[in-house]
RNA sequence: GGUCCGGUAGCUCAGCUGGAUAGAGCAACAGCCUUCUAAGCUGUGGGUCUCGGGUUCGAAUCCCGACCGGAUCACCA
């Protein structure tokens, strides 16, 4: 039981004797006592003010002196309307006894409430969650919105893993459609046969690098049409390259065999450079979809559909969704030349995804620009009579802005992925070189991945402590901090740890003797002891929230508060010099649940941790 | 124009299911290494929580209305 459960029901039972009155679970409030004040916890007695027809202090002091009969609580305080209560000390430390035993401390066996029901005849295990991420269109490389695309997909995993869900990474490969047949005409018209061997660029750069040189050319063709007279919108229409592209859109739909081999040829390179991006950030997928493999089954189900009547064709053969009665516009599935746009895929993509797994909730973590797409999406698959249409979740999450705005491709005002990942990690690199004192005696490739593990840390953190919903800005002009509330800070804090533990005589036979002889609480706990610990039983409470709400933000904001109180604790009290050994063994196991927990979160948000830095 | 999201310190962000004097980090300034890692700790300055109403014991938080910013409403993805 958590101390809000002991202290909600204590509170209940004292409300009762006192005034007469069941108090109900809303009228129990509960919050962490301010540091101002003496006290862990503390009951705000406002709403039984009312019923008890007194001024809030005395109810506070009442309803604490009915408290104090219980072992739990060791002393109060009532400030107006507030009862501060403290928690006795023997307390605290069997919850760290707790935790300490507790391997798998903050994971949850059983679904949260938001869990769907089990499939039946499933009997036991986990309900399924399949969760989309970074779905790359294939024509470039990753860039920094990618990468909050990628960590915040990742970490939601974890997240809901550590929540009791079974999950599915999975990724949808934009591989076929205009974009990729501009970089393929590009190159056959400008690439002189060029390779990412010949070059030495890795093959996602080499494509993206056709796919700006499209647009360039595709411009200057715009141009020179309208030097000529014609308007713009018919240039754009009628430009050479454009029509080009356009026809071997067409002939890579009708399996043209030289446009089907080069398209695998260029994509092969593409996915190459992705995988090394992937694995540099830590990312992975149990199952990747192509669309080229799923867009067919889309256009089948829109054929299903305008064969029920779900949907209509006009009369230059388009087909259409009339969406006005859900409130929103008619929405295109098949263009007039009968090839299928992005709605028709992601539609196929589903239909394949319920086939292939028994999945209760489908999570597609994508931009918030797409949250049109996706709402229609759901309106649409559940008009063709799949049951998960309206169950599905957008996991809408904020863009990356730069100061001057978005990041546009063609533009070329990307922040690169694989660019940014080098930078921070010489970065962190050209740090570590001045912790001569606690890094010596490592060799070079030590280094190397000590400066990896915090370069990618500083990156991974900066990006997740944003609340995902919200828009986020990096400015590439400011490098990204290193100190403060970052990872490095954390990752500080936890290879500080482990430091302590290394250099304790024998921090098992230490570690183990305190479960066994019985931790006590003689002598009493000091303040920054007791803050750790109640921190330290706040974690799971953390993980829950953060699966609820789809935030790893929040794993963020704790994993900071709790490197904080250990930082205070190290700076004022003395671990392995303490003369007590009582205080010392608390001290030695305390540290390490800290470090524990630390891991754990930073965990499940795909951040590893150095055992030195 | 319709819909959705946001506006908190110079900058980047917490806090938002209503609770005590609104918090961090960065930047600025001042201290702390013969002591377990100074990527740390302590302190100072910095606020009309965009504005105006409302709800109540109590509003940054909830409601209504303005203003400002962003996204979206494609035979793009």
């Amino acid at each position: 039981m958590t101390l809000e459960q002991h202290i909600s029901s204590l509170a209940k039972s004292a409300v009762k004797d006192l005034y007469d009155v069941e108090a109900t679970d809303a009228q129990i409030q509960l919050q962490k006592t301010r540091p101002e004040f003496e006290g862990n916890i503390t009951l705000v007695v406002f709403p039984f003010v009312k019923l008890a027809r007194k001024a809030p202090a005395q109810v506070a002091a009442e309803i604490g002196e009915e408290l104090m009969k219980s072992e739990l609580v060791a002393k109060y305080n009532a400030v107006q309307g507030f009862l501060n209560l403290s928690i006795s000390d023997a307390f605290w430390v069997e919850q760290l006894r707790a935790i300490d035993a507790d391997e798998h401390y903050g994971r949850f066996e059983r679904p949260s409430e938001k869990a769907l029901p089990f499939k039946e005849g499933e009997g036991v295990g986990s309900p399924l969650m399949m969760v989309e991420y970074s779905s790359p269109n294939t024509n470039k490389p990753l860039h920094l919105g990618h990468v909050r695309n990628n960590l915040l997909g990742y970490s939601i995993a974890k997240i809901q893993e550590a929540n009791g869900w079974k999950v599915v990474k999975t990724n949808i490969v934009n591989d076929r459609g205009i974009h990729i047949c501009k970089s393929m005409l590009a190159w056959l018209k400008f690439g002189n046969g060029e390779t990412p061997e010949s070059s030495g660029k890795k093959g996602d750069h080499l494509i993206g690098d056709y796919y700006v040189r499209f647009d360039k050319e595709y411009k200057a063709q715009i141009a020179e049409l309208t030097a000529k007279g014609m308007d713009e919108e018919t240039a754009k229409r009628e430009a050479p390259l454009m029509l080009e592209a356009q026809e071997m859109l067409r002939k890579w739909e009708a399996n043209d065999p030289e446009v089907r081999a080069l398209w695998a040829k260029m994509n092969e390179w593409v996915y190459a450079g992705f995988d090394e991006t992937y694995k540099r950030m830590g990312v992975s997928f149990d199952k990747i979809y192509y669309e080229s493999n799923t867009y067919l089954e889309g256009k089948s189900e829109v054929e299903k559909g305008l064969a029920s009547g779900a949907f209509y064709r006009r009369e230059d053969g388009s087909v259409w969704a009339d969406l006005t009665k859900d409130g929103l516009d008619e929405k295109l599935l098949l263009r007039s030349d009968g090839t299928s746009v992005y709605m028709t895929q992601d539609i196929g993509t589903a239909k394949l995804r319920f086939q292939d797994y028994p999945i209760d909730k489908m999570v597609y973590v994508v931009g918030n620009e797409q949250e049109y797409h996706f709402k229609v999406l759901s309106i649409l698959l559940d008009r063709l009579g799949f049951p998960f249409g309206k169950e599905l979740v957008h996991f809408s999450y904020g863009m990356v802005e730069l100061p001057n705005g978005k990041m546009k491709s063609r533009e070329g005002t990307v922040v690169d992925a694989d660019d940014l990942m080098d930078k921070m990690v010489s970065d962190a690199r050209e740090i570590s070189k001045d912790k001569v004192n606690t890094l010596q005696g490592i060799t070079e490739a030590e280094a190397d991945e000590i400066a990896r593990k915090v370069g990618l840390g500083a990156l991974k953190y900066f990006i997740l402590k944003v609340d995902p919903r919200k828009n986020m800005l990096f400015n590439p002009a400011e490098s990204i901090d290193f100190n403060g509330n970052t990872g490095p800070f954390i990752q500080y804090t936890y290879a500080r740890i482990q430091s302590v533990l290394r250099k304790s005589v024998s921090p098992k036979d230490g570690l183990s003797s305190v479960s066994d002889s019985g931790l006590s609480a003689e002598g009493g706990l000091d303040a920054k002891e007791l803050a750790l610990i109640q921190r330290l039983c706040e974690y799971p409470a953390a993980v829950r929230t953060a699966g609820d709400e789809f935030s790893p933000a929040v794993l963020c904001n704790y994993a900071y508060a709790l490197a904080c109180d250990f930082n205070s604790f190290y700076h004022d009290l003395s671990i392995l010099n303490e003369p007590d050994e009582q205080k010392k063994t608390l001290r030695l196991l305390l540290s390490a649940n800290v470090a524990k927990i630390l891991k754990s979160a930073f965990g499940l948000l795909g951040i590893e941790m150095p055992e030195r830095m």
